[in-house]
RNA sequence: GCACCCGUAGCUCAGUGGAUAGAGCGUCUGCCUCCGGAGCAGAAGGCCACUGGUUCGAGUCCAGUCGGGUGCACCA
């Protein structure tokens, strides 16, 4: 079943135990399986740890039911023995082993704990939770943004991207080695399109103010016209054919429109610090689409129609529907582009994953192509060959924006948007005295804000569920936003100002609840990394930073930082506070979010 | 009709077989003599759509039902 290949390739094989990378996390997961093994009741293979929940007072845990069950005793009982048996040697990071019904439960050595996540993040610095032994140099693509030539890019654009942007990262701080491609909708019908409106018409677009949204209008218009007058259509078909046959005036004014989309699009992905490392549109998969239908005839993968068409039948027991790599007048579809594009990328890059981030209204294309792709006899890349589906986002009446209704919001507006608004604020604080913010930085940072709300917006949920496109909600400020982490970074490094951290400082101190949970979840950023990189999930480390700063706010209505008690404390706490900036600096990063200093 | 996605607090969402299901928004109550109030603390709010099954254990896995969305060859 083409189905259960599909979902099984979703899931990364994590590494075994613990990596060369091995962080305090890692040190105690390794230390709670020695100690089990030790006591002789169970054996390392049958220890799986779990996470315990926040209501917990416990920091890891051995739920014991399986073990328990092998030994014929019950969960409570042997959790006892377990734990009774069990001995901490001296300078582990585990503290003290509890049994609780079926589970033991393992605390840190607070202190012991405090001084090694603070040095780690010390000496991590902006690589800290990275763990390169996981993709250990192989190559990876991953295909995202995507958006089409002769249009503006809309809210639709806006998930690709950003999800992709923040796959890129995440996969790169696992040591992938990342290829991003920008996988340019140049080619195709709608070029026949706009080449039939400017012939028909005599335009000029590229003589306008606004070159790429007079495009968007011809081919509004030229649509609806088109309801009217079906032979329009046919005409568009037909100089799409002549394009492909190189006709000359066809293709330099195809190039024309090209140029001048990308100057439009580049300003969108400067603004967004989006970069690619291919731009390989589908017009640069042309000249392998004619052998790739030609293998797929050899290998009988498709068959030509009497009319011409080149079709693909699946098969009843695959459940795909049939569909064409050739038309009957000798053109080539989507599926022909990106089984040429799959097999392009197998041929130069051979990546361990080959990745689309992609809308879900396309699964079953995908479906198709990697079949395809598989029946042809490439089953590697097939296998690798992940779609990430996001759902579409839809007005409040949860209609789909419509690039010909005419009702599509453009992502250049959302971003202006956002940016006024996170400027309007600003300023507000400013004339409040509320903020160190210096009128320099004004626009800086309004950008910086502007645009990490909507990222933000977008990624902190998983990408599955459609959104609901919601001004507040988008551009939302207060919560559980990208505003708060930015503000919280902010708070962080305007401590900083006011005294860095002395070298040798006494992190050892850093005992108290307040202080251990923000160091607990300090700590788990390599496993947040890791996790959203076996799943495709920036979500995940959206949630982590989420929780990292409001762990620090808490710490910070509850302890002086300056003001400490002693001044070793102060020392030790000013190291934890700039722990918590590089934790929330290298979370954002890898949402694609900038950090500011002030706000 | 077939396939896929979604269904968890009034709303928007977390929760990858483990403990008493968690956040944010909104509502209500407190907290600026103190490192930035875009903050913090507290309260109220749940038959995790429904019915069966697997399991020591199910919001999570399986089957079915009901709701919402998406897709199903000469567009992309």
């Amino acid at each position: 079943m083409p189905d259960a290949n599909f979902d099984s390739s979703r899931s990364v094989p994590t590494p075994q135990a613990v990596p060369l990378a091995a962080y305090a996390h890692d040190r105690l997961r390794a230390e709670a399986t020695e100690i089990l093994a030790a006591t002789g009741l169970v054996t390392r293979e049958s220890v799986t740890l779990a996470l315990p929940k926040p209501s917990i007072p416990a920091d890891l845990a051995f739920p014991v039911f399986a073990a328990a069950k092998a030994a014929g005793q019950n969960p409570g009982d042997f959790s006892q023995r377990l734990a009774d048996a069990a001995v901490v040697p001296e300078g582990m990071l585990i503290g003290a082993v509890t049994a609780q019904g079926g589970f033991v439960n393992f605390a840190v050595h607070p202190a012991a704990f405090a001084a090694a996540v603070i040095e780690e993040v010390e000496a991590g610095g902006a690589a800290y939770g990275n763990d390169k032994i996981v993709g250990a140099g192989q190559k990876t693509v991953v295909e995202f943004s995507s958006p089409n030539i002769a249009r503006k890019m809309h809210v639709g654009h806006l998930r690709s991207t950003v999800i992709g942007h923040s796959l890129v990262k995440i996969l790169a701080a696992l040591g992938y080695d990342v290829i991003s491609d920008n996988h340019l909708g140049d080619w195709g019908t709608q070029f026949g399109t706009l080449l039939a409106a400017i012939d028909n018409d005599h335009l000029t677009p590229w003589d306008d103010p606004d070159p790429v949204q007079s495009l968007v209008e011809v081919y509004a218009r030229f649509n609806s016209a088109a309801k009217d007058d079906p032979t329009l259509m046919d005409s568009a078909r037909a100089w799409f054919k002549r394009l492909e046959d190189g006709d000359p005036w066809a293709r330099q004014t195809w190039q024309r429109l090209i140029d001048l989309t990308l100057v439009e699009f580049d300003k969108t992905y400067r603004r967004l610090g989006v970069a690619f490392d291919t731009t390989h549109g589908e017009s640069y998969f042309e000249p392998m689409l004619a052998p790739v239908v030609q293998e797929a005839l050899d290998k009988k993968v498709a068959h030509i129609e009497p009319g011409g068409a080149v079709v693909v039948e699946f098969g009843e027991e695959s459940r795909l529907p049939s569909c064409l790599l050739r038309k009957t007048d000798g053109a080539t579809l989507y599926q022909t582009r990106d089984a040429a594009t799959c097999l392009y990328r197998w041929r130069e890059y051979a990546p361990v994953r080959n990745i689309y981030v992609v809308g879900a209204e396309q699964k079953l294309h995908f479906q198709q192509v990697f079949e395809i792709v598989r029946r042809m006899g490439y089953k590697e890349i097939a296998d690798r060959s992940i779609h990430i589906a996001f759902g579409a986002i839809v007005d409040a009446g949860g209609q789909r924006f419509s690039m010909r209704k005419g009702t599509a919001i453009f992502l250049e507006e959302v971003l202006d948007e956002a940016v006024t608004r996170a400027r309007a604020l600003m300023q507000a604080s400013m004339a409040e005295g509320r903020t160190e913010i210096t009128p320099e930085e004004v626009d800086s940072v309004s950008e910086m804000l502007g645009i990490g709300a909507v990222i933000y917006a977008d990624l902190y949920q998983g990408p599955e569920r459609g959104i609901k496109f919601d001004w507040d909600k988008i551009l939302a400020n207060e919560g559980n936003t990208g505003a708060y982490l930015q503000y919280t970074h902010a708070r962080c490094r305007s401590i900083l100002r006011k005294a860095l951290p002395a070298p040798g400082a006494e992190t050892l101190l850093l005992v108290s609840p307040e202080e251990q949970a923000v160091l607990k979840q300090l700590s788990r950023l390599p496993h947040a990394i890791r996790e959203a990189g076996a799943n495709f999930a920036p979500s995940t480390v959206a949630d982590w930073t989420y929780n990292l700063a409001k762990a620090f706010n808490d710490f910070y209505h509850s302890c002086p930082v300056l003001k400490a008690e002693t001044s070793g404390l102060r020392e030790a706490r000013l190291a934890l506070v700039a722990a918590v900036a590089q934790g929330l600096k290298n979370g954002l990063g890898l949402l694609g979010i900038g950090a500011p200093e002030r706000m």
